[in-house]
DNA sequence: TAGTGAGAGGTTTTT
DNA sequence: CCTCTCACTA
């Protein structure tokens, strides 16, 4: 049968756009950004536009009739999407905000709310971080007494990590466990046993980790026609940003999603892809039009970011990929300077050398914000950040531990949980040994009898726990949770409360409770912010406070900071000028990337993010660093530093970058 | 059973 | 360097 599609969507020729697409995007961008239905695959090359490319699509889609509802934009970080719709109603008008958009994982939670009871889950459920998934994993291990006799199986960390990593590849244990761990390929029936049990906890106690929220949402499109044909039809535009990081199950959704009309368009860069540890996998990108027959093929290789000497510098770093890329990025901007490259400084000396050049760019009239410090690792940065401390100059720090992964952050919110859901076990155990005379076996009972108890809080008061050394705290915790159960309580008010009540617990349990206590000013914050506690709730899971929002005092707002940020997190962005540091071999690559040709493959195409970065300014700085790392490179004891093999195997390094050199015993050597 | 201190082992990146 | 484990003491 011949099928006939009816394309009502076309806008009519005499329609009046409000925007002149032609005159604001060159060709290729056009193709894109006007192209309406069917799959669409996107190449974007670093600072191509790509961004300004969805948002003039949304743009386009809106002008041109489209219901705003039913367009979908999941991007890689919540941010990213509300960004590209504030820029898409900035440009337009107040529809393009109500376009849905988020990540793979806030519209997975959107959707099961709704229909959870569809994967056989309550809409109640409770969403844990990878730290709370870790402690279920290592509670079940415990109880089935892996590990305490034999000394070769893997950390909860380590099982967690197989676990994930299969789901998110869609591979069985058996695979993961060969390719990634064939040191624990003999206990791989304690681990199947471990996963089982963990999935079974999970569901008893309506407790959905990162990977669940995929996989029930995966699930749920798949085994139920009816509904996903309903959410195919509500959402009929679909686009997705940063393709070439999505993973297996993620492409499934995609297609899933798009399985009623076809229009997608995937937007991403193979040379670009940076999240193979989350079992993404750029070739996700290359199989798109297999995936989805008919796929026109967009290429965008013009760069309006940076100058032609960072570009050039840029692709000589991803010239040396093994696989081969399809595309070479050109630039018009002239630039003066060559990128700088500095070697053998101390650590020391790099973080002197950054603090100061960027006080003289910024003296140049570039303001601090507008400057970027990258490294690979986040630690790498603590001496620069004493340095900077050192010299008054404000930065804020992307990457690394979150502000909500601290413990004392992960104790307040235990209280909430624990309101929000008493049956949450994982929370009461982080709540219960704050209290002086509970340890880990007094925890685990009291937190079963309430949950036995049907999630009472009665059970704390019962006779099992009277006359107790803890007994009166626990009365006073009882008393505390009873009240802020009361409906008609405001987030902010019942957090302002745990805090009162967490306080003398705080002061005792850490010593340096005083570096902490700002936090929860912070925390306190920003909770004003929700309605309802499972919103908050959900949100600190989902959208883990970084940097950016955590210890901005109101006074200090406006204040211009500097950036510091690991290049995963530096994705999608872009600033005047931007510094490298640690550019050793051993941190970056980092050491246990060495090993695996396809890693250091991956930590390549890290480092070409990082560069292409910069608009203006360039710094590779390579440190001398005598100490540390693991290995690799020692001899007798002590370890030679080596430049990054990603800048030593640059054949014409000397006609792209500009040598500099600390020049010693002089006061003012630049 | 809680709390402490010594020693060892693994050390990234994020939703 | 930081976290986890184990063994010891109260």
């Amino acid at each position: 049968m011949k099928k006939y599609k009816l394309r009502t969507d076309l806008p009519s020729g005499e329609k009046k756009f409000t925007v002149d697409y032609r005159a604001e995007l060159n060709p290729q961008q056009f193709q894109a950004a006007t192209h309406l239905t069917g799959p669409h695959l996107v190449i974007a090359g670093a600072g191509s536009g790509k961004t300004r490319t969805l948002i003039f699509r949304v743009a386009f889609l809106v002008e041109s009739g489209i219901d705003p509802g039913s367009i979908l934009l999941l991007t890689f970080t919540r941010r990213a999407a509300q960004e590209m719709m504030r820029r898409a109603a900035s440009m337009l008008d107040d529809r393009c905000s109500r376009v849905s958009g988020g990540t793979f994982h806030s519209f997975a939670n959107f959707i099961l709310r709704k229909y959870a009871q569809a994967v056989g889950f309550s809409s109640q459920f409770t969403i844990v971080d990878r730290g709370d998934a870790e402690d279920i994993i290592q509670m079940i291990r415990t109880d089935l007494g892996f590990g305490s006799s034999n000394k070769r199986f893997p950390k909860k960390g380590t099982i967690n990590d197989v676990i994930s990593r299969a789901v998110n590849k869609c591979l069985p244990l058996d695979r993961v466990l060969m390719d990634d761990y064939p040191q624990f390929a003999a206990i791989l029936p304690d681990i199947e046993k471990i996963a089982g049990q963990y999935r079974n906890y999970k569901q008893a106690k309506g407790i959905m980790d990162y990977d669940d929220l995929l996989i029930y949402l995966h699930r749920l499109l798949k085994e139920q026609a009816e509904i996903r044909k309903h959410i195919s039809h509500t959402y009929r535009y679909i686009m997705v940003d940063e393709f070439q990081d999505t993973n297996r199950l993620q492409a499934e959704i995609s297609a899933l999603l798009a399985s009623e009309h076809g229009n997608i368009m995937a937007v991403g860069d193979d040379s670009q892809s940076i999240y193979s540890f989350r079992g993404a996998d750029f070739r996700n990108i290359m199989d798109f039009p297999s995936l989805f027959p008919g796929t026109v093929i967009t290429t965008l290789e013009q760069n309006y970011r940076s100058t032609r000497p960072i570009l050039d510098l840029t692709n000589a770093i991803i010239e040396n990929a093994h696989e081969k890329y399809s595309k070479k990025l050109f630039s018009f901007i002239d630039g003066q300077g060559k990128p700088v490259f500095l070697e053998s400084l101390s650590e020391e000396e790099q973080a002197a050398f950054v603090a100061q050049r960027i006080l003289e760019i910024r003296e140049e009239g570039v303001p601090l914000d507008r400057i970027a410090v990258l490294f690979r690792a986040s630690w790498h940065a603590n001496e620069l950040e004493l340095e900077l401390k050192n010299r008054g100059i404000p930065y804020v720090k992307y990457g690394g531990l979150k502000f909500t992964e601290a413990a004392h952050i992960k104790d307040v919110l235990a209280f909430m949980r624990v309101v929000y859901n008493p049956l949450d076990e994982i929370a009461w155990r982080r709540v219960l040994p704050l209290m002086e005379g509970i340890g880990p076996t007094y925890a685990t009972r009291i937190a079963a009898a309430v949950v036995t108890a049907g999630g009472e809080l009665d059970a704390l008061i019962g006779p099992e726990f009277t006359n107790k050394k803890f007994s009166e705290n626990l009365h006073k915790l009882y008393k505390a949770l009873s009240h802020l159960r009361q409906p008609g309580i405001s987030p902010a008010e019942q957090l302002q409360k745990v805090i009162v009540f967490y306080t003398p617990f705080f002061t005792i349990h850490y010593d340096d409770y005083r570096r902490r206590e700002d936090d929860l000013d912070s925390l306190l914050r920003i909770s004003n912010r929700y309605q309802t506690l499972e919103h908050l709730l959900t949100d600190m899971v989902l959208d883990p406070l970084d940097g950016s929002q955590v210890g901005v005092k109101p006074a200090d707002k406006d204040e211009e900071k500097l950036v510091l940020s690991t290049i995963h997190s530096a994705k999608g962005l872009e600033w005047h000028s931007v510094f490298i540091i640690h550019l050793v071999d051993g941190y970056f690559p980092s050491a246990q990337s060495i090993a695996r040709e396809e890693e250091v493959e991956e930590e390549r195409r890290l480092f070409y993010v990082a560069a292409t970065r910069a608009q203006r300014n360039l710094y590779l700085l390579v440190p001398d660093l005598e100490t540390r790392a693991w290995g690799y490179y020692q001899s007798y004891g002590h370890l030679i530093s080596q430049p990054s093999r990603f800048i030593a195997e640059i054949k014409n390094l000397s006609d792209l970058v500009e040598y500099w050199a600390i020049e010693p015993e002089v006061s003012q050597p630049f």
